[in-house]
DNA sequence: TTGAAAGCGCTAACAA
DNA sequence: TTGTTAGCGCTTTCAA
C-alpha cells in the first residue's frame, strides 16, 4: 500500500543505482535517458510511491504552478461562485491556489499581502474583489514595481492592467429596455451602494435606457440600498412615497428585489400587474420567489474560469519574456424573463 | 519605495557585513544577537525591503505555516460560509491556505489529492466536505498511513479522527418540538437526500421529537428532496397528497422551505394558520421569505473558525511529538422563530 | 546517455 | 555573540 513517508529523489536514485539527475530527468520527461533506465526508474518510483516535493521544485525551478487568489465577502454567493470557477479552471490546468480573503471589501493594507504571495513564489495573482471607493488606489503605487502578473476581476476598465468583468451597464440597460418594451412609463430603480463600481454601472444603464426611450430620470425615481434585503425594503418604501406613479422597478440585485416583492405583497400591490420587478445577478433562489423574479443573470462561475484562463496566458507570455498586452475581457449578462414582469 | 525584486538573505548579510546566519537569527528573533548588530540588520532589511522566501523556509524548517483545505460545492452558501470562517481564523493565527475544491461531493480519488498536499508540505489539512454515501471510506484505508494531521468538518462521529460538526439531530429535534409546543398534531417532514449524513440526522431528530411526544411517524408523513428549491416543491406536493391532515412541516433546509411557502401560496394554503413551516440553516434571505421563515440556524462561519483553531492545536501537539486525542467538537444550532410558525 | 558540481534561499548544528 | 559547515529536495549547468 501507498506510504506517505518522506521519500526523496535520493532514495529513488539509490534504489535504482543511478544518480539523482537521472531520476530528475525521468520525472521531467527529458529525452536524454536510455529507455531501459527510464522504465527501471519509473518502476522504482511507483514501488516507493515517490512524490517529488513541489516546494523544492518551486525553489530550484523558480516556478511554483500556484496562483494567489484574493477574494472578499465569501459569505455572499457572488464571490464564492467566482471562486468556484477559479478553483475549477485552476484544477483543469494543473495549478494550485493560495487563498486570501480580505477582512472587508475596502481592506487597504495591500503591501504585506503582495509580499506574502511573492514570498510564496506564486506565478500570478487573481484579484477578485469588487472595486469600491478608492480601494484599488494601491494599483497606481504598487503595481509598477510588482513583477508578478495580476489579473483583476470586476473593475472599471483601464489600460494599464488586465481585467475580466461583466458588462454591468449593458445588463442594466437590457433589463430596463425590457420594462420599456412592456409599455412601462414609470420605471424606478433601487441601486446598490454607489461607492461600488458595479452599482454605478447599473444605475447608468438604467438611465441610458430610459433616456434612449425619450423619457428621463429624476432624483425621485430611484433610491439607494446596500445590496441587503433589508435595505431593499427600505429603499422601496421610500420610492413608493416619492414616486407614487411607479409602475415598475429595476432593482440592483436579487436580494433587494426579494424584499421588494415581499413589501409589495404586504402593501397589497400586485405583481406584475401593478408593479413589474426586475432583479440582477440571477441567483438560483430567484426562480422561487413569489412570484418568480425576472433578472439579469451574470455567470460568475464562468467569470472565475475566464480569469484563470487569461492569467495563464499572461504568465506563459511572461515566462517567455514576451510582454503581453493588458486586455479587458468583457462578458455579457443575460436577461431571464419570469413572472415578476410577465403574466404567463 | 518598496521594491519587489528578489532580495535574498545573502544580499542583506553582505550589505551589513555579517554572515547570513546572523541575519537569519534576527529574522527569527533569536536572542543570541548583539543589540547593535540586530538593529543594524533590521535597518538594512527595511531599507532593502527584504522578505524572506517562505518556500525556502518551509524547505529547511520542514514546516510551512500553510494548511490545506478541501471543500466542495462552493456555489452553495453553506460551504462558502464555512470557508470564510476558515480563511478568517487562518489569517488570525498567521497561516496560509492551499485550496482544493472537489469537482463533486462524492469525488473519490483522494490519494493524488493527499499527495499533492504533502508535496506542498502543508502542516495540516481541513476536510470540509459533507459525508455522503461512502465518500469518506478512504479514511479507513489512507488515514493510518498519512502523517499529516487532518480535521474533518461535518461528519458522523467516530473515534479515530478529529471532527467539528453541528448537532443536526438536536437542531431537528428542537425544530419539531417547537411545532409540537404550538399544538401541532400532524407534523410532516421534507428531508434532504438521505445519502447525506446531515439529512439522516435531521430526519432522526424529527422522528425522535415526535416519538418523545407520544406520537409516531409513518412513511406517508415525509418525503425526500435533494436540498434544491425545485425538489422541495415536488416533495411538498407529494406530502399534500399522501398526508392531507398535515398541519405543519419541518423542512430539511431553507431553500426547500422557500418553495414550500411558494407552493402553499399557489394552493391557497395560509401560513402559519393552516400550515406552519420550519426550515434549517438560517440563511439570511430566510428572514425575507413571505412569510419570514422560522428556521434552525447553524453558524457555519463559526464552524470554519473552530476547525482551524482545533487543527492548530493538533498540529502544535504533533510538532511537540505529543499524541493528541481525537476529539469530536459538537456545536449547537439555534432556533430562530419567525412568522411562518407564529402570528405576531 | 549519464554523472559531478553548483545553486535555489533558508536554517540547524556545531565551532570559535 | 558570531561564523562555518551541512543540509532541506530538487534542477541546471557542464563534463565525461
Amino acid at each position: 500500500m501507498a506510504e506517505y513517508k518522506k521519500i526523496t529523489i535520493y532514495d529513488v536514485a539509490k534504489e535504482c543505482g543511478v544518480s539523482r539527475q537521472t531520476v530528475s530527468r525521468v520525472l521531467n520527461n527529458r529525452p536524454d535517458v536510455a529507455d531501459e533506465t527510464r522504465s527501471r526508474v519509473k518502476e522504482v518510483i511507483r514501488l516507493l510511491n515517490y512524490q517529488p516535493s513541489a516546494i523544492a521544485q518551486s525553489l530550484s525551478r523558480n516556478k511554483s504552478f500556484v496562483f494567489g487568489v484574493v477574494t472578499a465577502g465569501l459569505k455572499y454567493i457572488g464571490p464564492s461562485r467566482t471562486l468556484s470557477g477559479i478553483t475549477t479552471k485552476a484544477e483543469e490546468i494543473g495549478y494550485g491556489l493560495l487563498l486570501k480573503e480580505l477582512s472587508s471589501f475596502t481592506f487597504n493594507d495591500i503591501d504585506p499581502l503582495l509580499h506574502w504571495f511573492i514570498s510564496h513564489h506564486v506565478d500570478g495573482i487573481i484579484w477578485a474583489t469588487p472595486e469600491i471607493e478608492d480601494n484599488h488606489n494601491w494599483i497606481d503605487v504598487l503595481l509598477p514595481i510588482v513583477e508578478i502578473p495580476i489579473i483583476f476581476i470586476t473593475m472599471a476598465q483601464r489600460t494599464d492592467v488586465s481585467i475580466v468583468a461583466f458588462d454591468n451597464f449593458l445588463g442594466a440597460k437590457i433589463a430596463t429596455e425590457h420594462l420599456i418594451d412592456l409599455g412601462k412609463k414609470h420605471i424606478g430603480h433601487i441601486s446598490g451602494p454607489l461607492d461600488w463600481w458595479e452599482a454605478r454601472q447599473r444605475k447608468l444603464g438604467w438611465e441610458a435606457a430610459i433616456s434612449d426611450a425619450g423619457l428621463h430620470t429624476t432624483e425621485k425615481m430611484w433610491a439607494e440600498g446596500n445590496w441587503s434585503s433589508k435595505s431593499g425594503k427600505k429603499a422601496f418604501l421610500k420610492l413608493l412615497d416619492n414616486y407614487p406613479l411607479i409602475d415598475s422597478v429595476f432593482v440592483g440585485n436579487d436580494q433587494m428585489a426579494l424584499s421588494v416583492l415581499h413589501a409589495a405583497y404586504e402593501n397589497g400591490i400586485e405583481i406584475p400587474s401593478q408593479l413589474s420587478v426586475v432583479g440582477f445577478d440571477g441567483i438560483p433562489e430567484s426562480e422561487f420567489y413569489c412570484p418568480p423574479l425576472t433578472t439579469v443573470f451574470q455567470n460568475q462561475f464562468l467569470l472565475g474560469k475566464v480569469a484563470v484562463q487569461e492569467l495563464l496566458r499572461i504568465v506563459d507570455d511572461h515566462q517567455h519574456n514576451e510582454v503581453s498586452e493588458n486586455k479587458t475581457i468583457t462578458l455579457t449578462p443575460e436577461l431571464l424573463i419570469r413572472k415578476s414582469t410577465i403574466k404567463f
